[in-house]
DNA sequence: GGTGTTC
DNA sequence: GAACACCAACGCGAC
DNA sequence: GTCGCG
């Protein structure tokens, strides 16, 4: 690039300029002398960032950008503003001792001189600068803009972006950072560590859970970047953790299938292994060794387990060291080498070399699914990226089942399985039939699986004509391969491959295939961003963002799945909550990580309301929730639970109902529990005190005593303690007035704390942040014995109740009654 | 999940 | 702009 | 005082 023309704008700034120090690269011609310098430093501190330095009046302008430069002009990189360092620091390279200010090692990514375009001293104090970089790296046309900052903050937000123009590429073609990432100084003599890590492996502890690496679907083999293919396997993901002799085995959703493939976990025992995660595919292959995934389901079902194939083709972690940075080709050759002596039924998922087009013929004639294709310098990363793609021979994804039609002629069964997937609004849309791929015993099975969940009722959102048949709850997940979509959007040529087991229905929506975004004419994409928003169902009007996220693992909810539980069950629910302060579990990790309970809020869910800041002195405000959006807000919000005072809002200092929470200790059964509950009902009416029933949706049930405000809360706490302590006097073989475990071994515990100020109760409808999802439903007292549990209904079932039975409690908002007389009949001296 | 802090 | 740390009750009985 | 519990 010939730069320096005589109406140079720089012309009178290079002369009042020293120009004694301006390194040079070694191939910069003669004008570069006296031009300016640019470096940029690659500095490994507690982050690691790139200081990006213009030389300018005697000093190097400096911005730290956290990702370093992009070529692309869509990918706007932050660049922090910090003081200025002297033009000898351009030249620093090596490592900045512990504790000192920025500690940690740096070097000399990039290094050049650069061409202002305009006056740069005027463009650096109005905040947009345009230059040429002439560096060994970076080249072009470059802009340097400052964000609106606010003046309270310390530092100044700009933004280093590439111009469009030849030096342009996209991102996702050429990421500069990763393809050149060492120094340009004359390379040190590194020591050659004779070890099996490859270089770019970090010391880490072994995490306890990963979650995989997903491949994208695509319908076109990439033009550009550097592939890998591997066979798609027919089968169940399956990560492998090992630590010391300890392998577990955990599926793609994170459950933990060790005692199911106990065979597979001694093979990768054998493996001798340490502080390592595998990640692959099991299969079953058939007799003419394809994967089989038919046989995979038999063989769990056979307990034939024996048969599975382990196919690995990762390895994020291994002998305490986390790999994921290191490129995946790094990864594959060590994994490769570690899985020579592999035991038989352990493989390395080969790959191939050949053109994609070419293996994913093969693939196809084969009669496989597809290929995987993988970028070879990419780091593993968590979750679905570009970096991996499906493609696949026919299409093929889950549906979930929402019916069947009857057969017809000497068939057996069925005609066909009725599909549908979710819609960005989490309802179920019709996607058509499947009649193909069913003999007669799986015809026969699956009526039977069918004829269980049979429901009046279509499940479907706006069914079609053409959708008849019988309904079903739709809980059944079918894996179906098929031709295309019609313009109905329905399926052409489907034919069943199978139940899933692996994956809820809830989490269930139409996989559209996508072009790999490798293309330099590429639109700008914000990828992970854009298909995050468009992927968040809109429930009642409020985004639920993540919606498939497991809750709890053992059903599979899905953050979906609760949102439209609370949506259904809203109506009832919402009088339940409605002018009570609330205080929520929220479970961000699922119910098995960590749940937090929350009785305040400051606006921290959308659409609650704000309570008198009075009711809980000292405190942000109380909340309510008394409306649909803030039903679901908290959804949102990882709410599970929903626990309501004893009193409501007009009237905050009189209880208008007592809760008597009968719990058991260690090792009460179930029929002891309806008993008590059924004593402590007698007991109450005897006081002359109508109760209620409902079950609490964990382990034990609630009496509820509606009451006319009058009395305050000491009143009705020295009561419902009286009650209880009464019930542990008489029958002390049944009851607990104690808490603690050792005060309740086989005793029932009746919980009188429920019923002081500020205590709360988890509330009628209101979902279990537990194993199973139990859901409290408030019951009539002649369905006692038929209960089986505390969690008799739970967020799967619970719904159909809701429906289908008249109001137990109708009677509840009549009951106009008083503690007056039982407290005389109870505690007759006070 | 939202907020604030950091580079 | 992005990564990350930090936050989200309370009262009781037991020790 | 702190811990475990609901």
């Amino acid at each position: 690039m010939n730069s320096m023309k005589a109406s140079d704008p720089l012309a009178t700034y290079k002369q009042k300029r020293d120009f004694g120090i301006t390194p040079e690269p070694a191939d910069a011609q003669p004008e570069a002398r006296a031009a300016l310098s640019f470096v940029i430093q690659k500095h490994a501190a507690r982050r690691l960032h790139y200081d990006f330095r213009l030389e300018l009046d005697g000093t190097l302008k400096s911005w730290a950008v956290p990702k370093g430069p992009s070529f692309d002009p869509t990918q706007k990189r932050m660049a922090v503003h910090v003081e200025d360092h002297p033009l000898s620091y351009a030249n620093f390279e090596g490592v900045i001792p512990p504790k000192q200010y920025g500690a940690g090692t740096v070097i000399v990514w990039d290094r050049g001189w650069w061409e202002p375009i305009g006056d740069p001293r005027k463009a650096y104090r109005e905040g947009h600068m345009k230059f040429r970089l002439h560096g060994e790296k970076l080249h072009g046309a470059w802009a340097l803009v400052r964000m609106r900052t606010d003046p309270e903050e310390r530092q100044e937000h700009w933004l280093l972006i590439k111009e469009r123009d030849q030096a342009a590429r996209p991102e996702a073609e050429y990421s500069v950072v990763e393809a050149l990432p060492d120094s340009v100084l004359k390379q040190l003599p590194k020591a050659a560590a004779k070890s099996d890590i490859p270089t770019g492996a970090k010391k880490a502890a072994l995490p306890d859970k990963l979650a995989p690496q997903l491949a994208t679907l695509v319908e076109h083999v990439p033009v550009s970047g550097q592939w890998s293919y591997e066979l798609k396997f027919d089968g169940y993901r399956i990560l492998a953790r090992i630590e010391g002799k300890e392998v577990r085995l955990i599926t793609r959703n994170g459950n933990d299938w060790t005692a199911k493939l106990p065979e597979l976990a001694a093979a990768v025992a054998e493996l001798k292994l340490d502080a390592a995660w595998l990640d692959g595919e099991i299969v079953v292959l058939d007799a003419e060794g394809k994967p089989d995934f038919g046989a995979l389901q038999n063989a769990f079902g056979d307990e034939r387990t024996a048969a599975v194939r382990y196919f690995v083709f990762d390895l994020p972690f291994h002998g305490g060291h986390d790999l994921r940075q290191v490129p995946l080709a790094e990864r594959r050759k060590l994994l490769e080498a570690l899985l020579q002596k592999a035991p038989e039924r352990i493989r390395f998922s080969a790959d191939f070399e050949a053109s994609a087009k070419d293996i994913l013929q093969n693939a196809c004639r084969l009669k496989l699914e597809g290929i995987i294709g993988k970028r070879v310098d990419r780091p593993y990363v968590s979750g679905r990226s570009n970096d991996w793609i499906k493609l696949k021979c026919t299409q093929r994804q889950e549906f979930v089942i929402v019916g069947y039609s009857d057969p017809q002629g000497s068939r057996v069964g069925f005609g066909a399985l009725l599909l549908a997937v979710h819609d960005e609004a989490g309802r179920l849309r019709y996607a058509g039939r499947v009649g193909a791929g069913f003999d007669d015993t799986n015809l026969a099975a699956l009526k039977q699986k069918l004829a269980a969940l049979a429901v009046e009722r279509t499940p479907l959102f706006e069914p079609p004509k053409e959708a008849r048949g019988h309904w079903v709850k739709p809980q059944l997940v079918a894996e179906v391969s098929f031709a295309g979509w019609t313009r109905e959007a329905v399926l052409r040529h489907a034919v069943f491959h199978g139940l899933r087991d692996d994956k809820p229905a809830a989490a269930i929506i139409r996989e559209a295939p996508s072009e790999p975004s490798n293309e330099k004419t590429n639109p700008p994409v914000k990828p992970a961003a854009k298909s995050r928003q468009n992927a968040a169902p809109a429930i009642a009007g409020t985004r639920i963002t993540h919606p498939e996220r497991i809750i709890d693992a053992s059903t599979g909810l899905t953050k979906l799945g609760l949102a439209n539980y609370y949506q259904a069950a809203a109506k009832y629910m919402l009088p339940h909550l409605a002018r009570r302060p609330v205080a929520v579990i929220r479970a961000p990790d699922g119910i098995g990580g960590e749940l937090f309970f929350q009785k305040h809020g400051e606006a921290a869910i959308p659409g609650a309301k704000q309570l008198d800041p009075a009711f809980d002195p000292g405190h942000p405000p109380l909340l309510e929730i008394a409306s649909v959006e803030a039903l679901l807000g908290a959804v949102q919000m990882n709410v599970i639970e929903f626990h309501t005072w004893n009193a409501t809002t007009s009237n905050i200092e009189k209880p208008d109902r007592v809760t008597f929470d009968l719990d058991p200790g260690e090792g009460v059964q179930w029929p002891t529990m309806q008993e008590a509950a059924e004593l402590v009902r007698a007991f109450l009416d005897e006081l002359g005190l109508k109760s209620f029933l409902k079950t609490s949706g964990g382990k034990g049930l609630h009496v509820v005593v509606p009451l006319t405000p009058r009395d305050d809360w000491d009143t009705a706490k020295d009561f419902s303690k009286a009650v209880t302590e009464h019930l542990a006097a008489v029958l002390p073989g049944r009851f607990s007035a104690k808490s603690g475990p050792r005060n309740r071994v086989g005793k029932i515990f009746v919980d009188y704390l429920r019923n002081g100020r500020g205590a709360t109760t988890v509330a009628a409808f209101s979902a279990r942040a537990r194993p199973g999802m139990g859901v409290s439903i408030p019951c009539a007292w002649d369905e006692l014995p038929t209960l089986t549990g505390g969690a008799h209904w739970t967020v799967a079932t619970a719904e159909e109740r809701l429906a289908s039975a008249d109001d137990p409690w109708a009677d509840y908002a009549k009951t106009k009654q008083t503690l007056t007389a039982a407290r005389k009949k109870l505690m007759p001296l006070k």
